[in-house]
RNA sequence: GGCCCGUUGGUCAAGAGGUUAAGACACCGCCCUUUCACGGCGGUAACAGGAGUUCGAUUCUCCUACGGGUCACCA
């Protein structure tokens, strides 16, 4: 077989070399040790978790060794491609802060753009690249054509179906494709050229040179030294649309990008012989892989598993809406992408996370869960050391898309809501009652009047005992009162209804008393706020005013 | 089923031959206290199992078990 001729039959419009696109694309001159790093997703839908998890890794890595970090969009496959994904993902980055340096833009208009010297960003607009690539194969007798169509390939694999794969007889489907596989290597020049004239459609495919018994040794920079079997499978390199497949678009894109650094999900670790193998057979050199763990979560049945579209927690814009602001976000990755990214913080809270020393040796090996428990606390102390002004800001921003009504409120009165979300901000000790921005409303609701709902008293006090210390209480308020002077009337009302007016005296007999003056001011607090959880009453009594203090504490004893 | 990866408390994890096996979250208790919180102190709780190497294995090797991933003209 003359493979300069096959390859000329099938590329016969590809007049470009290699040697041209190294000129186009030449090495980049960058300092030692700068990293070349790519974010490169389908945009088949919602962003997700994992791929911020990523892009953050990219970023980290590019950011902080002077090296480039480009968006690539590896839209091959326009079956699963969603209308408008390329914009949300784009957006998302923004909305992170999650810079790149070249690759797919949104322009002034909306529409998509790209900057960089090493495009074009978009898969589909570089078919003409992986042409060139895929001729050199075929005329060195690396890759060939197949004319076989799908149909035909299911026909004699005809279990190996992803939705049956549970039926699936393995070593019979195994031996199946094998057969076809080597059926598909047997053809002749005048076949081939028979298949041309009558327009049929091909892919090409590599010819595997691999022993599946032979084991390679490769090492990822975070999994360690891998054992991985040699390719024997003649994957398909170009779609019949002439798209490439994932492989050899990973293989030509990364080398012409002059990618250093591959970071991607360790669900690749299986197809990696196939790249392995393609790049040998490009001469290229390979890049580093960093194949990070998955994150997962645990299924109906107690079982852990990738997380996915479903699960609370897989889709960025979840975060957006439940309102987790983006510097949560992010911390809680770089806690779950190095083990000592808390440490760091604990030892330097003021720094910002950007210049967190990223390592990859502190990256995980296994998959974690994904625990609300943790992202919580972690946003309950970002949020603890913002100001007032900083949650007005973003609650009002999350209210607005959220909760319209809210924002209303909200914006009605800027100082009222900045004073409300003023008590117990700022000091050493700060109060971490604010986790996410759709709590907020909850939390300051009975601010407002038509918000304000009335609660349950604590358990095991005789109502009596309630309705007197309110009466008493209400008897004596006076709004001028300072915190000390309001306090010592809780405990003059203590002292009179039988409570204990320091809890020293209550620690020494309880038996003596029927309560505190914590309890007391307890009754006070559900009166006028409506539960037992508040910021400091005095402030909450202060910012309310007189008139609504002595509505509540009037309605109170009326509902008793 | 083949292949690959993984397995330290409920979760995230440090430790890389000799440690009382860190820390964080969660949970529990105590203290502080103007409630609830915050904070402080403390507690419960772990090296998947079995062989081997070794004076000594959580750490090295092998096997088993379990979990995960993957096996497309999808990425």
């Amino acid at each position: 077989m003359n493979y300069n001729e096959l390859a000329e039959l099938l590329f016969p419009n590809v007049t470009l070399t290699p040697e041209d696109l190294e000129e186009r694309y030449p090495p980049r001159n960058l300092p030692e040790g700068a990293k070349v790093v790519r974010f490169a997703p389908s945009p088949t839908g919602y962003v997700h978790f994992g791929g911020i998890y990523q892009a953050v890794v990219d970023y980290m890595l590019a950011s902080q060794s002077g090296g480039v970090f480009s968006l690539r969009i590896e839209d091959t496959d326009s079956q699963r491609e969603v209308d408008g994904a390329v914009e949300a993902l784009v957006r998302t980055l923004a909305q992170y802060g999650i810079e790149y340096d070249e690759g797919v833009i949104l322009n002034e208009d909306g529409s998509i753009g790209e900057r960089g010297a090493y495009g074009p960003y978009k898969q589909s607009q570089r078919t003409e690249l992986y042409a060139v690539y895929a001729k050199k194969l075929v005329s060195e007798g690396k890759a060939y054509p197949g004319f076989a169509t799908e149909e035909e390939l299911e026909a004699i694999q005809e279990t190996d179906k992803k939705a049956e794969i549970k039926n699936t007889d393995w070593s019979v489907a195994a031996e199946q494709k094998r057969a076809a596989m080597l059926a598909g290597r047997e053809f002749t020049m005048d076949e081939v050229k028979a298949h041309l004239a009558a327009g049929n459609p091909f892919v090409i495919r590599i010819l595997a040179d691999g022993d599946q018994e032979k084991k390679i040794k490769f090492t990822d920079m975070v999994k360690g030294v891998l054992e991985l079997p040699e390719n024997d499978e003649d994957f398909v390199l170009l779609k019949s649309d002439g798209v490439p497949t994932y492989h050899f678009a990973h293989a030509v894109d990364d080398h012409l990008m002059r990618t250093t650094h591959v970071i991607r999900g360790e669900d690749w670790l299986p197809s990696l012989p196939k790249h392995i193998q393609l790049f040998r057979y490009l001469g290229f050199r390979m890049p580093k892989y960093l194949h990070t763990a998955q994150i997962l979560k645990i299924d109906e049945n107690g079982n852990k598993k990738k997380i996915s579209k479903r699960d609370r927690g897989a889709k960025m814009d979840d975060y957006a809406e439940m309102g987790y602001c983006t510097d949560v976000v992010w911390e809680y990755l770089l806690t779950l992408l190095n083990s000592n990214y808390e440490e760091w913080r604990m030892a330097n809270p003021d720094v910002h996370y950007r210049n967190y020393p990223f390592s990859i040796k502190n990256m995980s090996v296994s998959g974690c869960l994904f625990d609300f428990d943790k992202l919580n606390d972690v946003s309950r102390n970002v949020i603890s050391r913002m100001t007032a002004d900083q949650v007005y800001t973003q609650v009002l921003d999350w209210a607005k898309i959220y909760d319209p009504e809210f924002a209303v409120l909200l914006a009605e009165k800027p100082d009222y809501a900045k004073e409300i979300l003023a008590i117990g901000r700022g000091g050493k000790k700060p109060r971490k009652d604010i986790t996410v921005w759709s709590g907020v409303k909850e939390y300051m609701s009975f601010f407002y009047d038509n918000l304000f709902e009335r609660g349950d008293y604590p358990e095991g006090f005789p109502s009596e005992d309630i309705k007197r210390a309110l009466a008493e209480f209400a008897a004596v308020y006076n709004p001028d009162d300072d915190n000390t002077t309001w306090f010592a009337r809780l405990k003059a009302i203590a002292g009179d209804i039988g409570y204990a007016p320091e809890m020293k005296l209550w620690k020494q007999s309880p038996e003596s008393y029927r309560g505190n003056v914590g309890d007391i001011s307890m009754f006070v607090r559900v009166a006028i706020t409506g539960r037992q959880n508040s910021p400091d009453l005095h402030d909450v009594m202060r910012i309310l005013g007189e008139k609504r203090v002595r509505e509540r504490l009037a309605s109170a004893i009326a509902a008793l």
